[in-house]
DNA sequence: CGCATTTGACCTGCGC
DNA sequence: GCGCAGGTCAAATGCG
């Protein structure tokens, strides 16, 4: 909210860009690109030690559309344009592929290497994890608030998301992902089955609450934006352990049953 | 009663 | 060293 300005001066330059705003403006050291992630992936194998590529690439497969593997040139355009708007946002995953995901509190410049993906608020909903909500912060630059989940399948699960809603489309949610779950995807949505009780809200759910939220704001200015919009994404570190391809299937299963609109590697 | 959500406080990393 | 921002904790509260 502090930085209506600065979004409005992102959006002014980025135009229509394929990138939403938020990324755009919000990380220096982010990756994103719309549906690249495939062209953009041979950076990461060269950098991957040990990585045969064709791992990863059965990894990241459920996060692009089928039928959007844009070629290199397009992809060269992309990051060209993402220079002009951010010189520092595209950057060599190298530094940050050894990363380990330690928990608490530790070391955010090792969390550079997540899964980010963005979907609808359908793809939103369609997640199969149970996953409990622990928190929720502003993000400077962002006028949506990231709500922090982890896993709540399975009590040690190290499992964690960050939804956050994307600044230039609010039917959009960028997921990022963290760590991978220990143990097998839930047949059952969450623990809640068969309670009222939504994870994450609707389409027409969000939009209702942002309704609700401007009619709220028309009376009284500014306070409580951030009930509304309950999903924003975020952008998640992923991390390359060892125990990263183990839980590939995982995210594949969780990422192929939603529209994928972007997936970045951050 | 058990689990989820909300929310302020706290901790840590980072830039200046 | 200080302040800011991101990420997490935990008490309070709500809901089925």
């Amino acid at each position: 909210m502090e930085d209506w300005s600065l979004q409005a001066i992102v959006r002014g330059s980025s135009g229509d860009m394929d990138m939403d705003g938020h990324d755009s403006f919000l990380t220096s050291d982010h990756q994103l690109f719309d549906h690249n992630l495939g062209a953009s992936f041979p950076d990461i194998f060269e950098s991957f030690p040990g990585s045969s590529g064709d791992e990863l690439e059965e990894f990241y497969k459920p996060f692009y559309p089928a039928t959007s593997l844009p070629d290199q040139t397009s992809v060269e355009s992309q990051l060209q344009n993402a220079d002009q708007s951010d010189q520092s946002s595209v950057t060599s995953p190298v530094a940050t592929i050894n990363a380990v995901y330690t928990p608490k509190y530790k070391k955010r410049k090792n969390q550079h290497k997540r899964v980010v993906i963005q979907v609808s608020a359908e793809g939103l909903s369609s997640d199969m994890w149970a996953w409990r909500k622990y928190g929720q912060k502003p993000i400077k630059g962002s006028p949506y608030p990231r709500s922090y989940y982890r896993c709540s399948s399975s009590k040690g699960c190290l499992a964690r998301k960050q939804v956050e809603q994307s600044c230039t489309d609010p039917g959009i949610f960028i997921i990022t992902y963290t760590a991978e779950h220990s143990h097998s995807q839930p047949t059952r949505r969450n623990s809640l089955a068969g309670t009222v009780r939504q994870k994450f809200p609707s389409l027409k759910q969000a939009e209702k609450s942002q309704q609700q939220q401007q009619s709220e704001m028309e009376t009284k200015p500014r306070i409580k934006v951030e009930e509304k919009e309950k999903e924003k994404l975020s952008s998640d570190d992923f991390v390359f352990n060892e125990d990263f391809f183990s839980g590939l299937e995982e995210f594949d299963e969780f990422a192929q049953p939603f529209p994928v609109r972007h997936c970045s590697w951050v």
